[in-house]
RNA sequence: GGUUCCAUGGUCUAGUUGGUUAGGACGCCUGCCUGUCACGCAGGAGAUCACGAGUUCGAGUCUCGUUGGAACCGCCA
């Protein structure tokens, strides 16, 4: 085998006259007779390689024979393509390589799909085959900006002294948080490692232990459903520093993101980012990771219709509750009756009990409650609301408003053109309430998580009304998407103990799940905060998809399994009676394990 | 745990009131072709309509169930 020159897609005019050798693909053959062309592709991108009579008879009796991906080697010279020969639409087009020898590496089988940026293929057809999938330009693309983000985000900790430590994968289970990923223990029969859902205390403790400036690229684990921008194993950029306070944090924060931005994507964005108030980010965007590349603010409209004769609107004013109203600009025309139905029966399932709307015309306002507000002018005026748009409210209690506006702002963004796709939106969402009230489970839990430190002013609240208190965390959001969060720990033993009682932990329960955390406390703990940053999804929007999936090598499916290994899949008897574990029920017969001594 | 949707050659799909030789595109195979790049032309192969029951003279189509998949809500300190 000769040595490789360059990867095919590199190959430029700068290389005319030069004999290459290249290695790579088969992407297509387009075999004219005695006049064949194939596109070689590695991962580099594509070049097209010539073989005919005059070149050399031998290679193209070889380029008959090839197939779609299969595997060669050519060795050829570098010509220019003239005329109508060069194509515009490829960045190699206005080169071509004459083949003089090639060797076919490996053949292939004809694959289950094109290996073409667009493709048709389903989901699951893609990750079954995934090592061919990956083989497609954008995926490519993906999985490179995933690396260049990590190395920018090394050498960035690097430059600035963090040090970067490995914390364990095999732990202890937590009480608090997601569900767990179990691994058992085979020494200890009946007891269990779990699956870190963060580093997060290994990293006090490292602040503990003196290490000031601690960063990771942290694998973390979590067994809950899926999403498009979930998967139960991601990965966090993970940081930690001593006796920073939370705008150091976040400064040192932008710095990271404004060296990705520059290293992986050439732009340099503008610092420092905005900081909105947790509370204005839920009134003005219904969201506590608002989608800032359009404006289209929600607007409270409960003064103005408290005493309307529309019951809705002044009974949930009465009960305590508000209306808040969207303008969607413009949005008249292409909103139909049945369309702003379909979006009433999106926002039930946030508990909204209906929508109401009113269109804007040029004498005044239509649709069925505008005889409720006259020809609207205060209406429309207060919103600022040309004629053409269409005015939506939701009239109900705050988180419920909030959920459904937040949610119809970001449909009309998307509906109406609002939002420009190139733009990369940042900002710090802080001051977040330190606890929020889960209807669920009917009990407060931590808005972050129970080591947040409670701003300053609220710490007294803690002993008399822990609920009203302010955290001193903050969230990274970047297009509506939460990237990352972080806050100021708690660093002493008094103020965590008061956190855990004001979660209902009893001393001994505290004392069991967070003895460690709390004895280290007494020993000289610094004030410390940080921060993690998820991977996944910066590189996700980085390049403009949808889905983590595409961003991650090996995903998982929307079921948590891997199609192409089957994982999660039934162990061997023997394993089980070794870790003395009996599976009591749930196995599925189709998923039943064959007793390969191999598996 | 809940809601909605989906399953037809290798891939993506069409398939009407239940009666079709299950149609198309891409891919694949054979032949022809010296400037293609979505190559072209001629021909060809390829389907247990996810699985199992049921209704019916007759089911890709209707009903029920199962399995697999996708999205959303809950969940994700």
């Amino acid at each position: 085998m000769a040595k490789r020159t360059y990867y095919a897609g590199d190959v430029t005019e700068a290389h005319l006259g030069e004999t290459v050798t290249l290695k790579g693909w088969v992407q297509k053959r387009r075999d004219l007779g005695n006049l064949i062309f194939i596109d070689l592709r590695d991962r580099a991108g594509i070049v097209q390689l010539v073989f005919s009579q005059e070149i050399a008879a031998a290679a193209l009796t070889i380029a008959e024979g090839l197939r779609s991906e299969f595997v060669i080697e050519a060795t050829g010279l570098v010509r220019a393509r003239e005329g109508a020969a060069i194509n515009d639409k490829m960045a190699t087009g206005k080169v071509e390589v004459a083949v003089q020898t090639v060797t076919i590496l490996n053949k292939a089988k004809t694959p289950p799909f094109e290996i073409t940026d667009d493709i048709t293929a389903s989901e699951e057809t893609k990750l079954k085959y995934r090592y061919l999938d990956l083989r497609r330009p954008e995926m490519q693309h993906a999985i490179i900006t995933r690396s260049k983000i990590m190395a920018a985000a090394h050498q960035y900790f690097d430059a600035n002294g963090f040090i970067d430590i490995e914390t364990p994968t095999l732990t202890a289970s937590t009480p608090e948080g997601a569900r767990d990923y179990l691994v058992p223990s085979r020494v200890y029969p009946g007891s269990f490692y779990a699956l870190p859902q963060s580093p997060q205390l290994f990293k006090q403790l490292l602040m503990g232990a003196g290490f000031d400036r601690y960063y990771q690229l942290a694998k973390c684990f979590r067994d809950e459903d899926l999403r498009g921008d979930r998967q139960p194993e991601f990965t966090q950029i993970d940081l930690e520093t001593s006796f920073l306070d939370a705008e150091e944090i976040q400064d040192l924060t932008e710095g990271l993101i404004a060296k990705v931005m520059k290293d992986v994507q050439g732009i340099d964005v503008q610092l420092p980012f905005p900081r909105i108030q947790w509370q204005d980010a839920m009134d003005k965007y219904g969201s506590d990771k608002p989608d800032l590349r359009f404006d289209m603010p929600i607007q409270d409209v409960s003064d103005l219709v408290k005493d309307s004769d529309f019951k809705v609107f002044a009974n949930a004013v009465a009960t305590g509750g508000q209306v808040r109203a969207l303008v969607a600009p413009g949005a008249a025309a292409a909103y139909s009756r049945k369309k702003i139905d379909a979006q009433q029966d999106y926002i039930k399932r946030f508990g909204a009990k209906g929508l109401a709307w009113l269109k804007v015309t040029d004498d005044g306002i239509s649709g069925p409650i505008s005889k409720f507000f006259g020809d609207g002018a205060t209406l429309t005026q207060a919103l600022g609301a040309n004629a053409g748009d269409l005015i939506v409210f939701v009239a109900d209690q705050p988180s419920v408003v909030a959920a459904s506006l937040g949610y119809l702002r970001t449909h009309f963004g998307h509906e109406l053109g609002l939002i420009d796709d190139s733009k990369f939106a940042f900002c710090w969402v802080v001051n977040w309430p330190l606890f929020e009230y889960d209807e669920g489970i009917e009990r407060w839990v931590p808005a972050h998580h129970p080591f947040t430190m409670p701003n300053e002013e609220d710490v007294h609240l803690l002993d008399t009304d822990p609920h009203a208190a302010h955290a001193q965390s903050y969230d990274i959001v970047l297009n509506g998407y939460e990237l990352g969060g972080g806050s100021i720990r708690i660093h002493t033993r008094e103020i965590q103990e008061k956190m855990l009682h004001a979660l209902g932990f009893t001393p001994e329960r505290a004392q069991k799940a967070f003895g460690f955390l709390l004895d280290a406390l007494d020993f000289g703990f610094p004030p410390h905060g940080g921060l993690a940053i998820g991977l996944d999804r910066f590189a996700m929007l980085l390049t403009g998809r949808d889905n983590i999936r595409d961003v991650i090598a090996f995903p998982k499916n929307s079921k948590a399994s891997e199609p192409m290994t089957k994982a999660p899949y039934p162990v061997a008897d023997q394993q089980l009676v070794d870790l003395g574990i009996e599976v009591r029920a749930g196995v599925d017969p189709e998923h039943e394990h064959d007793d390969d001594p191999e598996a």
